[in-house]
DNA sequence: CTCTAACCGAGACGGTACGTCCTGTCTTCCA
DNA sequence: TGGAAGACAGGACGTACCGTCTCGGTTAGAG
């Protein structure tokens, strides 16, 4: 369902509509890439996608739940989680490989997200269930690292990854996404000596 | 000046009112601590401390920078700076320190500048040169432990003392503030591994 | 059929089911009676009556013609249609009658029908339609008291019966029900002294 | 203040804007004009006058209250208070001349005026205070009959006001306005015999 | 004895309007 | 001139209904 067309789209029953479900995170989409968070309000998204307000809040009870739905819809371009063989080569990647996939709109929802998680609770559990499940999955590099003999053992993965990723949230909030190569080198550099048997 | 003051305060002439200064800060905290983020607003702060809004705006551009007015009057009680003598006793003192320091009503206040820095630009730089402050006065934390020898020349303080604030950053954003010491002790072992000579 | 069945209802087949007819009838009495005009919507009736809202469209094109519906089943308590033999009786009957009958819910969805018919073309059609057959039945009241010779034969039964109800109409409308013994008296006089040889 | 004007109005300050005032009661008036009933919205209002719907909702305490304030502008061309010298001529004439000004939009003003008043009880009682007052001062028609002798003494004045706009009320909510020279004439017949000694 | 047409409940849909809250600007009046 | 007060245009909030539509299922009656 292309957002420029200009007929509405009519009910089609009982049954949840997919024309207005897509055309909803696709208005959402451009309007964040737009006019950025401030811009965006359910009511915007209503009208950029010639949808009711109750449609909208009937399938996403918060701004935040839209939001997290339009994060995970970029994401068709795959989440960082890379495999060189090397602890120091993962961290690298990682960091650098995120930072470049924050670097377009998607950092910006994601900003948002967070940020509007601290108003609201429902958005903070949203946040918090989706953070957990990043970083367990990201532990598996560190895992991984282990499994090499290339990790200590008594090192925590998720404490690894729970930090690695803390760096990149920090860089993503005060807008330092840009130009950062150096500065992972150096962040990874500390990170490597502290988990190396 | 009290804010259940019932007697409506004068213009004291041409010059700023400290009074109404001090009762639109005093305000501000007592929303923040009754109703979080969510109700915070110049409206409400203006009807709390009794004063015109424009008052409030022709002192304070944005709703961030009376957010951070209000932080940095918190700070009364003042900011880890810890000097144990190792390097570990003040990487674990200060994010413990820290995390006990955001645990009451500041936490709250530093999170919502975080948030509002997001949607807001002016914002975003006020609390990028608040950052950018703390992590350098930090780093000097990490100086000293080169100066005694017991890290390594060539790790970054800045990069350290960035990287260390970033978790505690995340513990904050993520709403994880409490009962931490265990996940604290396994993140300062990383990070004085990785740091030591 | 009960509004307090928990079992839907299932159609019958190709004919219109009598039950739910039934059952959106008494839930929009119900309603009526306990919220009034401003709580009775198609919404609400259909939630009441566990009817699809299309059933009470298929059925009733609009608010109004439910309302003359409900009405209409109201009057199961008959209008008032005296004949005490003096034209000063009928009258003073006539109103005091109306004004009793009207003092229930009944009262309240005839002012509703008239409000609705200020706003709804085809609900003015249908209360014009109601109107002119009770004032013409009503005529037949002074018809009587013509044929006694009791009324003059230039007075206009159809004026004479609209003015009447006009004036019970204005004490619906304006919530003057209520304790007119003496002020019906008056007006009785006025009319009769209007009328009479 | 012209309502066709396209640059918003200023706030004046800490004092009600006597232009917004204006230009709410003139863009409620062509609405109901255009539009009637149906499309008289505080939002259409509001959007019309190019203000604030919080302006509206300030100095209007309900859209019944906005209604009244249009009729009563509406009134600049005087209602009817005939005073002929003779009964006959001015329960005549104040028929004719209210039915004359209820002809144009005033009558529908007042129609929707009634019928808002059967939903919400606040215009409701607007209304009666309003309809009290008209009855009473119309009373004073029927007093200056008596004082001429034409009436009789036990005749009750409010009654008879009461009874004659009555029926005007009925002529409008039951859109028979037009064309009522003959019915008003045997109306007035009737309660000039009602009256007379 | 099958097929079809109308009915039923349910509920999603695009919309409109509601009444409230807040934003940032502006003006008046007081000290 | 500074400050309290508060009106202003504007816009978003989340909710309630509107009237329309489709769905899946049911049954009566037409063929």
């Amino acid at each position: 369902m292309s957002t420029t067309d200009t007929q509405p789209r009519r009910s089609i029953g009982a049954a949840r509509n997919p024309d207005s479900h897509a055309a909803i995170l696709a208005a959402a989409e451009e309007i964040f890439c737009e006019s950025g968070y401030a811009g965006f309000s359910i009511e915007a998204v209503a009208r950029r996608a010639r949808a009711g307000k109750p449609t909208i809040y009937r399938w996403w009870p918060s701004k935040a739940h839209l939001l997290l739905d339009v994060y995970t819809r970029l994401k068709s371009s795959r989440m960082p989680d890379p495999d060189t063989g090397t602890l120091e080569g993962d961290i690298r990647s990682f960091l650098t490989e995120l930072v470049r996939f924050w670097s377009g709109n998607t950092g910006g929802v994601y900003k948002s997200l967070i940020a509007e998680a601290q108003a609201d609770h429902k958005a903070a559990e949203a946040l918090q269930a989706y953070s957990i499940e990043r970083t367990q999955h990201t532990a598996g590099m560190f895992e991984r690292a282990k499994a090499r003999g290339e990790m200590r053992a008594d090192a925590d993965s998720l404490a690894a990854s729970d930090l690695m990723s803390a760096y990149a949230w920090k860089l993503l909030l005060t807008d330092r996404l840009a130009d950062q190569a150096d500065i992972i080198d150096k962040v990874t550099s500390i990170l490597v000596r502290g988990l190396v048997k």
